[in-house]
DNA sequence: AACATTCACAGACCGTCAGTCGGTTTGTCA
DNA sequence: TGACAAACCGACTGACGGTCTGTGAATGTT
C-alpha cells in the first residue's frame, strides 16, 4: 500500500534503528540511553515507544539488521565453494573478516548474548552462522571426514571459535599480525578438526 | 589485628559478596538492584558504598571469589596429569562440570564479558582458565604435538570451545544426554587437535 | 461534505535505581 | 578521657526506562 501513514511509520522506525544501530555499536548498549536515541535522532518518546515496546525490542530491531548483513556475507562467501573445508574455511575467515567492522563486534558479539541470552543468541544463530557450519560439518560427515553423532556439538564448537579468533584480532595492539596469526591458526585448526 | 572493627567491617564485606554472588546468579547481573542486595543482606546503603564503590566494582568482588574457586578445581583436576592431552581433557571435563553451576554460568559466562568489557575479562581468565590451556598447550608443543606459533591463538580456541560445550550441556532439555554428547564430542575434539 | 476511525506522534509524568553526602556510632590508642 | 579513624546510616539527587493522556493528519464510511 503506498499508504502516507504507514510510509511515515516504516520511515521513523528505520530512522530509530538507524540511530540506535550507531549509538549501540558507539556505547554499547548499557551506555546508551534512550533519551539519546530520542535526541541524535529528533523522535519523540512516545513515537519510540509506538513502535518498540521496550528498550529490548529496540536492540532486536538493530541486530535483526546486523545478522541479515552478516547472512549476506556468510552466503556470497560461501557459495561457491567446492567441499566441505573449503565452504568452512570460507565462512570462517568471512566471520574474522567481519568482526573487525566495531558495529558487529559491539552489537553482535559482546552485547547480544547478555541482553538477549545465550538461549535467544543461539537461536539467532542457527537461522545464519550456526545453520551455514552445520550445514557444511553435514556435509563433511556424509564424505566420511566427521563423525555424524559430533555434528551438532562440532558446529557449536565452530562458530564459538570464530567468535573467539573475532575478538583476539579486533582487540589485538597489531590487528594486521593478530589476522595473519589468526587465519593461519583458523586454517590449521579446521584441517585438523575434519582431518585434512 | 584482632581489631573488632576491622572484624566487623571484613564480615559485612564477605557478607555482601555472598548475598550479591546468589543474586547475581539467580537473576543476572542488570536484573538484580543494589536495592534487592541491600534488603538481602539488611546492610545499609552507605555501608554497601563503603566497602564498594559502586555496583561493578561490587561484581568484581562477586567474581573475584568465583574465579577463584574455579581455579581451585582447575588445579585439582590437572595436577595429577602426565601428559599434555591429559591434561587438556582433564581441565576440559572440569570445566564443562562447572558450569553447570549457575552461579558460575550467569557470572563467569554471560555477565562477567558485558560488565567488565571483553578486554578486563580475558585478563582475568588469564591468570585462571587460560593460563592452565595455554600451559598445557605449551606442553604439547614443546612435544612436538602442536606449532609453537599456534599456541596462543589455540588456547583461546580451545577455552571459548569450553564455554561454549558448557552452555549447551547446561541449556539442553535432557542434560544427561547432553553431557554424554559433549563429553565425547570434546575428547574427540581435543584428540584431533593435539593429533592423537 | 460531514462524521467516525485509525494510526503515528507528542511530551508531561511516574517509579526505580545507582550513586552522594552529612552525620552518627563504635572501637582504638595515646 | 579525649582525639581520631573506620564502619555504618539513611535522606536525598539526578538520570533513566517506561506509561499515560492526549492531538492531528490520513483514511474509511454514510
Amino acid at each position: 500500500m503506498a499508504n502516507k501513514n504507514v510510509e511515515r511509520g516504516q520511515a521513523t522506525r528505520a530512522h530509530l534503528v538507524e540511530v540506535a544501530t550507531r549509538l549501540f555499536a558507539e556505547r554499547g548498549y548499557d551506555a546508551t540511553s534512550i533519551e539519546a536515541v530520542l535526541a541524535e535522532s529528533g523522535v519523540s518518546r512516545g513515537s519510540l515507544y509506538h513502535h518498540f515496546p521496550g528498550k529490548d525490542a529496540l536492540f532486536w530491531g538493530v541486530i535483526e539488521g546486523v545478522a541479515g548483513r552478516v547472512g549476506q556475507v556468510l552466503y556470497a562467501a560461501t557459495r561457491d565453494a567446492q567441499d566441505p573445508v573449503a565452504a568452512l574455511r570460507a565462512e570462517c575467515l568471512a566471520w574474522v573478516g567481519l568482526a573487525s567492522d566495531p558495529v558487529i563486534r559491539q552489537i553482535a558479539i559482546i552485547d547480544a548474548p547478555a541482553v538477549l541470552g545465550w538461549q535467544r543468541w543461539r537461536e539467532l544463530d542457527e537461522q545464519g552462522s550456526l545453520g551455514f557450519i552445520r550445514g557444511a560439518l553435514q556435509w563433511a560427515a556424509e564424505a566420511g571426514r566427521v563423525d555424524q553423532r559430533h555434528v551438532g556439538v562440532f558446529a557449536h564448537i565452530v562458530l564459538a571459535m570464530t567468535y573467539e579468533v573475532a575478538l583476539m584480532i579486533a582487540r589485538a595492539d597489531d590487528p594486521a599480525a593478530a589476522l595473519a596469526e589468526g587465519e593461519s591458526a583458523v586454517g590449521e585448526f579446521l584441517d585438523r578438526l575434519l582431518g585434512s
